[in-house]
DNA sequence: GCATTACCCTGAAAGC
DNA sequence: TGCTTTCAGGGTAATG
C-alpha cells in the first residue's frame, strides 16, 4: 500500500535509469484503472520524448517529458512501476508499458487497480483535477508546525480522519497516520479543535519522523510494495502500532488495540495515546 | 461541514 | 483438500 515513503522511494530508484532516457513506444492492456487509461493520449505525449525529471507530489509520481508533457501515476493499493529487460515476460496485471530506448521497460502493474495513469500539459498540471485538492507535502517547507496548528484549530473532525485527508496533509496513509499519532501521545478519536499548539508541535515532528524513518527503511512492504528495482522495504518491521492489534506496546506493553474509522483500521495504543 | 456507506478490484486468509 | 466468504484499503460520490 504505497504512501508517501514508497512513492518517494519509487521515484528515487526511477530517477537514475529514467531521467534523460528516450520512451520509444507505450502499450496497455486496455483496462480501466480507476480512470479509463487513454493510450492514444499516452503515446502522442510519450513517444520520442526524453524524460526530463521524475518527482513525487503527495503520492502521486510525476514524470516530465520533453514534450512537455506529464505523465501522472498514482500507485492505489497494489500499484507497481517497475523496470523489467524487454525480453521479459510480462507478468500478470501488466497494464501499461513504456518501452524506453537501450531495451528497457517500465512497466506499471496493478492487480486490483485502484491507481491512475493520466497525462497533462505541463502548464496544466497543478490545475488538473488531482493535483489541485492536494494539502500540503509533509516533506515540504510549507509544512511548518504553525501550519499543522492552524489547520487542526479550523475543525472539529476526529484527527485520524484529518491526517487521511489529502487536502489537509498530501501524501499520509493509513500506516503513517496510525503511526504518527502513536508517537506524538494523540488517541486517534480526538477532536483536532482540541489539541494545544504544543500537541500540534508533537504531532508535527512525529508525522515528519514517521515519515523520515519510513524512507530510511525504503518503505512498508506488506504484501505488494517495491520499489521500482523491485526491492522490497523493511520499515514493516520498524512499526509500532499499524497491524499489531493484540500485541504488545513496544513502550507500555499494553495490548494495542484495533477500532474502524471510516471503513479504515485504526491500531493505537489506549495507554500511551490520549 | 462532516460522518457514513457503497463502490471499484483481486489476492490472501479464514471459515466450513 | 477444495470451495466459499471475508477482508484489506485510496479515492470518489452519494446520502444523511
Amino acid at each position: 500500500m504505497p504512501e508517501l515513503p514508497e512513492v518517494e522511494n519509487v521515484a528515487r530508484t526511477l530517477r537514475p535509469r529514467l531521467v534523460g532516457t528516450r520512451v520509444l513506444g507505450v502499450e496497455a492492456s486496455g483496462l480501466p484503472l480507476r480512470r479509463p487509461v487513454d493510450l492514444a493520449r499516452l503515446r502522442a505525449a510519450c513517444k520520442n520524448a526524453r524524460v526530463t525529471s521524475v518527482r513525487r507530489v503527495g503520492k502521486y509520481l510525476l514524470l516530465e517529458l520533453s514534450s512537455e508533457k506529464v505523465v501522472l501515476a498514482h500507485l492505489g493499493m497494489s500499484g507497481r512501476l517497475v523496470f523489467a529487460a524487454s525480453s521479459e515476460p510480462r507478468r500478470p496485471h501488466t497494464h501499461a508499458l513504456f518501452a524506453l530506448e537501450g531495451g528497457l521497460d517500465l512497466r506499471y502493474v496493478d492487480p486490483r487497480r485502484f491507481g491512475v495513469l493520466r497525462v497533462y500539459d505541463l502548464a496544466q498540471l497543478e490545475a488538473s483535477p488531482e493535483l489541485s485538492v492536494l494539502g500540503v507535502d509533509p516533506l515540504e517547507d510549507g509544512f511548518s508546525a504553525d501550519y499543522l496548528h492552524e489547520a487542526l484549530a479550523g475543525t472539529r473532525r476526529e484527527l485520524k480522519g484529518f491526517l487521511l485527508d489529502q487536502g489537509c496533509i498530501a501524501g499520509l496513509g493509513n500506516i503513517y497516520a496510525c503511526e504518527a499519532m502513536f508517537l506524538a501521545g494523540v488517541a486517534p478519536r480526538r477532536r483536532t479543535n482540541r489539541l494545544s499548539r504544543n500537541r500540534a508541535v508533537d504531532l508535527h515532528r512525529a508525522i515528519r519522523s514517521v515519515l523520515e524513518t519510513g524512507i530510511a527503511n525504503r518503505g512498508t512492504s506488506f504484501s505488494d510494495y517495491v520499489d521500482a528495482d523491485g526491492e522490497a522495504g523493511s520499515n514493516q518491521d520498524a512499526l509500532w502500532v499499524y497491524g499489531r492489534e493484540g500485541e504488545p506496546c513496544r513502550t507500555c506493553k499494553s495490548l494495542i488495540k484495533r477500532v474502524v474509522q471510516g471503513a479504515r483500521s485504526t491500531f493505537y495504543c489506549p495507554r500511551c495515546q490520549r
